[in-house]
DNA sequence: TCCGATAGTGTCCCTAGGATACTATCCCAT
DNA sequence: ATGGGATAGTATCCTAGGGACACTATCGGA
């Protein structure tokens, strides 16, 4: 119940205070290597975090970020953890679908705003206090959805794995010809004309067909997002139906 | 159409041959080395392939690698589509939702036997022939469904990001205490009972009452897999309604 | 037969994460 | 006030990885 035998980690996730504070005191703190760290993530991406360089914005030297952080590995989740932030107040107009949409896209901004997020690597549940505060406000939504505690924890699942997925393919498609001044479009209508120039109608025809047609071109591009994600709520709506 | 102006990494990912063959014939290939780096990942993890090692167990020296890879980052992309293998054929029985269940289970079961994939930085949108494959199968599955092809696209990233989602869950989720002799259930009690010390309900009451709960604790755990998977499904027979 | 293109090698460099032993600093009890 | 001990930050070193580059070895064709 008490704060025993929580791993240093975890310790330092929740900024649970050390208990004793003899000896010298300290000058560098754990949030602002961690905001050096998603100061330079924001700038040069995730491979841009060394710890190199985050001690060099701070001042210090290398070394000296370990008395705060058990290693990058750990500043990683710890950056991560900042970056999602606390969850917004969703409110509770419209019921769980609205609710979950807002949910989307309040998340969704949080990529926006620390592309680099979906380049980390998954580390398993949520551990962090800010990690908690996002699942705490879709439970929140859904908690008059009639679903069970363990499905409200699958839909989770579902829809924070799609917005994931989301803006990893959006990002990636963004990133391919980064230098180059083609827009999003450019790089999709480029990605269709190179694979339609590969793909052999013989052994694949449906893809063929899919890079033959004008899938890739510009057009008025129906929000890829939004079509995903209504595709999950109607998913979560059959779940909540079936529950009645 | 033809060949021209493919770049050299997309090429070497089709298995396009050289126009030319003069002077010294290669002792290796290119199959070999992504073959050797499958292996060395199936036993080690991604964290485990270094061009070192790969060329060691091929019987050369790293840089002889780069004749035939481009960069570490290519040689991961050949990976992954050489993991992916070709799509299997997954038959007629059953209708639209019979067949993106087989293929569910079926880039599952890859996901199995290549754990490291979920660990592999995604690199955009399908580029290998295996991956275009899997999207051909996936296409054919959806042909007679009345989707369009776009609608269809966003099916098929939809489900394969949550396959891939869901995987990598599980995947850290058994990482977490490797060494350890836990069995799944054991962790995921430990990640429940370590959290439920630390999350207030005053702060975050739905999530407290989860950790709180005996959601983490050993029970018949349903299979969180199938559940999330047959959601999506009923996600895409709801598209597939509104189209008629 | 030898020229030139290609395959594989040896060596070097830079950067990264991290271990360890050190020095500097400050609180607290005497 | 003062010195001992705990703590913060530093200097130095090591290992490993990716990759550049110049080199040698080996072959095919004219």
């Amino acid at each position: 119940m008490t704060d025993r035998d929580v791993p240093a980690d975890l310790g330092r996730l929740w900024r649970i205070p050390a208990p004793a504070r003899l000896g010298r005191p300290a000058e560098l703190d754990l949030d602002r290597v961690v905001r050096a760290a998603v100061d330079l993530a924001d700038r040069d991406g995730l491979e841009g975090v060394t710890l190199q360089k985050v001690a060099q914005a701070l001042g210090f030297t290398k070394m000296s970020l370990y008395r705060h952080v058990g290693s990058k590995d750990e500043l990683f989740e710890l950056m991560a953890d900042h970056a999602n932030g606390p969850a917004p107040d969703l409110g509770d107009e419209g019921g769980w679908r609205d609710g979950v949409r807002r949910w989307a896209g309040a998340i969704r901004a949080r990529y926006t705003e620390h592309p680099w997020l979906v380049d980390m690597p998954i580390s398993g549940p949520p551990r962090g206090p800010n990690a908690i505060s996002w699942m705490d406000a879709m439970l929140r939504v859904l908690r008059n959805s009639g679903l069970d505690l363990g499905t409200q924890v699958g839909v989770l699942t579902v829809v924070s794995g799609y917005v994931g997925h989301a803006m990893a393919l959006t990002r990636q498609m963004a990133r391919g010809r980064e230098g180059t001044g083609l827009s999003q479009v450019d790089v999709e209508q480029d990605y269709g004309r190179t694979l339609a120039a590969l793909v052999d109608p013989e052994r694949f025809p449906y893809a063929a067909k899919l890079f033959g047609g004008d899938v890739f071109e510009p057009e008025a591009g129906t929000d890829d997002f939004s079509f995903g994600l209504e595709l999950v709520l109607d998913g979560v709506a059959a779940a909540i139906d079936a529950v009645g």
